[in-house]
DNA sequence: TCCACCATGTAACTGGTTACATGATTAC
DNA sequence: GTAATCATGTAACCAGTTACATGGTGGA
């Protein structure tokens, strides 16, 4: 089953599509009003890849004629599109994703407990946590050796990025401790485990 | 003078040049070396940008035959070029930059006191600063809202985000007060002023 | 009636990726 | 002599941006 590639943008939509169906406009909305402002948002990035994902057959558009003749193409995912969602999801954490700066890694790990449980997910953070230490410490010996040869605007760059995946190695740990407090002290509702929920 | 725009890369290409004069291979290597691993690094991405920085007359490149027959060419920014840069330095912080993830505007303060002063960065961080607040406070008013309607995983990647923008306003605070610092206290030496100084 | 918003589409462009190709130099 | 590294280039491809186009719907 040869699928070709799908890009980060893509399984953004796959991943979206499969917490709640939805139409391009609704996914373009999620990209211009939340969280999620890193990606595109605009139609010519979304539509034509909901049309690719819907050519392969990773997610379906059903037309709804709600009220009147205005059209709008609810999409949702098929048992092949979740299990290449899974698919990506699954794939071990690269030293090569944190180093572009562990956005993908976070789109990942957004989806994950809805796609592939709570275990998966701890499970990320910890190999998550285990790839940026090793990083961390080759940015702080970087900075160790060439502060005093840069300006104090590079040196002040630098230190911001170094902030950032320190601050991202804490929330890991964090992130660890809540799992675990909400698998122990705070049992799960039924609503929360049952599938049909957001 | 209509100049065609510059990309990011061509921007960062210009600012290391100017900071330092370099070949292609040095540029590659300092992507894919140092922190700035974010960018590009590839010959198929660099080059080309080169070139074209080349043909505006933003830099100029000079064959070196140092030893032997193998060539090296050495780019040096031009005054059109340094100008160029300037602009782009100076522009005001908007705040779509900030919800891009503000690595251009971070790469912007990598540059600046080199090409525009001290006083020109310190202005930029108080505008970041003043940038980032509004943002970071409408980030945490939609975690606020939507928290109990997210999955585990998704309410921590939004909280990484926001502790991600709360680390980078805490580092301009931080990086005000550095410069103060090497400012009173800490009075440059003559050779960190001279123009000569990497 | 007219504006704002819902909703989808598409055509032209462009910047960057991947992958390949070439040749010089240094170190072993 | 051969492997590693220095050093530059280029050709094919593709994803995403910009900008434009179309039409439905609801409210003032």
């Amino acid at each position: 089953m040869k699928v070709p590639p799908i890009s980060v943008l893509g399984y953004a939509l796959l991943g979206l599509i499969d917490l709640k169906p939805s139409s391009g406009y609704d996914l373009r909305k999620i990209f211009a009003e939340t969280a999620m402002g890193n990606y595109s948002s605009s139609p010519g990035a979304i539509y034509p890849v909901l049309e690719r994902l819907d050519s392969q057959r990773l997610i379906r558009g059903v037309v709804e004629h709600s009220a009147g003749l205005r059209r709008r193409r609810l999409y949702h995912t098929t048992p092949t599109g979740a299990a290449e969602l899974r698919k990506w999801l699954s794939k071990p954490v690269a030293q090569s994703d944190v180093m572009r700066g562990a956005h993908e890694l976070m789109l990942r790990f957004a989806f994950m407990d809805h796609a592939l449980g709570v275990d998966a997910a701890i499970n990320f953070l910890q190999e998550f946590r285990a790839a940026l230490r090793p990083y961390l410490s080759s940015l702080e010996s970087y900075a160790r050796e060439n502060a005093q040869q840069m300006r104090l605007s590079g040196r002040l760059a630098l230190e911001s990025g170094i902030r950032g995946y320190r601050g991202m190695y804490d929330w890991t740990a964090y992130a660890i401790r809540a799992y675990h407090q909400s698998l122990t002290s705070q049992p799960m509702r039924p609503s929360q485990i049952a599938k049909g929920d957001l």
